[in-house]
RNA sequence: GGAGGGGUGGCCGAGUGGCUUAAGGCGGCGCCCUGCUAAGGCGUUUGGACCGAAAGGUUCUCGAGGGUUCGAAUCCCUCCCCCUCCGCCA
């Protein structure tokens, strides 16, 4: 969340950051947190200032009554009741006045960085491309159509079994799928610095709430609720929250953490286009990276973080290109983010694989996580950066479609061959 | 799932209603003493909120949340977590 002693220095700037996302509403939610906090110290002062006088008179009846005299500690007895009786109501309406201030914080998104241009999808730049699309111009035959016929994929199974969304990998599928994750897994952690972790799959509603999924993405998870459990739609919800209310030490700092995790997305209403074969799934797999970076680091934190993405593509050798998103398209908690798209013939279409952000310290707030910048220093907010190292589900679909052959077959990028054991699907 | 025992500061640990602004110890940090070191002495050491230019002041924080009381680490209720045993189980 963003802190409010932000919001009541600098009021206007945050209003402007917030514009360029171009929700209307923003401008207001601020104006009312500005009003919730102005009230909030008013009773703050009001309850402390009772508190004292509770504090410096109460001990009073206890000596009064060591001396025996009762009389005297029964009259400030009646004048401290008079006094809880009034503290109670002052303390009420402050504990009123403080959720509506949180509830209200919790609802506003973080504030695009000072480089995210307003708008929505058009209006996202594409920073850079890299590679080319295949070679041949005969007819690349669709990843649902060529996977089920090397019988590497079966949807129509998965579907039987859960529902649409839910593929089902069979033979050199389920090998590529698993050399994909071991693949990138191997990359980020013997290359590129980050500590392989593997997390709970469900976690509780704190943690969702850390994240800047809760309280208003629910319905975008799936919910186990006998026992108030969310299934990870990202790795994100259980790295970001392995340090919630912790201060790191100074040499803690910073942190890389990178899991492999299925994900899991309700994402009601999302039907309809661009859902055929793996192109957006209920069920998909996926490699995070997660970084905690002291503020000032952050910045070129993201921009390494993505670069360890982009190495995966280009070690696989597929094509794709880097945006970065326009205020608009911004995640709730993200202050940037770089979407990188690979290309896939067949469908010709730019596929998602992989979002890379900065949260700045807005999760960090959310859910405590600080650190400590030098010993005996005051602890401060960590910076949170995560992003995919990639999407499994729709790298697969890259693959499949540039590495396909005109006579049905599939080459094995060679960086994937010591973990799928074939050079070629057939 | 059942039975029992626990959760106190960076760590250990005392504390069953006021004299606790949480004893004592360990560790850390600072200073003193000592030609070095050891030993010793003194002080300091959770985090947050509010007021203040600052110095400083007030307040909250003993797993979490409620309650009782003039007053709660302490009494009551609910929940969470840890340990032991039993049951079930890959």
């Amino acid at each position: 969340m963003l802190d409010i002693k932000r919001i009541r220095e600098q009021p206007d700037a945050v209003r402007d950051r917030l514009a360029v996302r171009g929700d209307p509403g923003l401008a207001a939610a601020i104006d009312r947190a500005l009003e919730l906090d102005e009230a909030r110290r008013g009773l703050v002062a009001e309850v402390d200032d009772m508190r004292a006088r509770r504090n410096e008179v109460s001990p009073r009846v206890g000596e009064l009554k060591r001396e025996g005299n009762e009389e005297e500690a029964q009259t400030v007895i009646r004048e401290m009741r008079e006094l809880g009786d009034a503290l109670a109501a002052k303390e009420d309406e402050l504990a009123g006045v403080e959720d509506a201030l949180h509830t209200l914080l919790m609802e506003v998104p973080n504030t695009p960085a000072e480089d995210v241009p307003p708008g929505g999808e058009a209006d996202s730049p594409v920073l850079r491309e890299w590679g080319e699309p295949p070679a041949g111009d005969w007819e690349r035959r669709p990843h649902w159509e060529l996977g089920e016929a090397l019988g590497i994929l079966d949807l129509p199974r998965g579907a039987r079994i859960a529902g649409s969304g839910f593929p089902v990998y069979k033979g050199l599928g389920a090998r590529l799928e698993r050399g994909l994750i071991n693949f990138m897994i191997d990359l980020h952690t013997d290359r590129h610095g980050y500590t392989e972790v593997w997390p709970p799959l469900l976690v509780n509603a704190g943690a969702a709430r850390g994240t800047g999924h809760l309280p208003k993405f629910g319905d975008d998870m799936y919910h186990a609720g006998e026992d108030g459990l969310y299934l990870v739609p990202t790795a994100e919800l259980p790295l970001t929250n392995l340090h919630a209310d912790e201060i790191l030490a100074p040499d803690d700092v910073p942190v890389r953490y990178a899991a492999y995790t299925p994900c899991f997305r309700r994402e009601a209403g999302a039907h309809g286009k661009d859902t055929r074969g793996l192109l957006r799934l209920h069920q998909f797999d996926k490699v995070e990276m997660m970084r905690f970076e002291r503020p000032e680091s952050s910045d070129d934190a993201l921009e390494e973080l993505t670069g360890h993405a982009e190495a995966v593509l280009q070690a696989l050798g597929l094509r794709y290109r880097v945006l970065l998103l326009a205020g608009g398209d911004l995640g709730f908690g993200n202050a940037k983010t770089y979407d990188l798209e690979a290309w896939a013939p067949a469908v010709g279409r730019w596929l998602e694989v992989s979002s890379c952000s900065t949260y700045t310290d807005y999760q960090a707030r959310r859910a405590e996580i600080r650190y400590r910048p030098a010993p005996g220093e005051k602890p401060e907010y960590v910076h949170t950066l995560n992003g995919s190292g990639l999407g499994i589900a729709r790298t697969m679909v890259a693959i499949l479609e540039h590495y396909q052959h005109p006579d049905g077959t599939v080459e094995v990028p060679e960086v994937l061959r010591p973990y799928v054991g074939v050079d070629r699907i057939t």
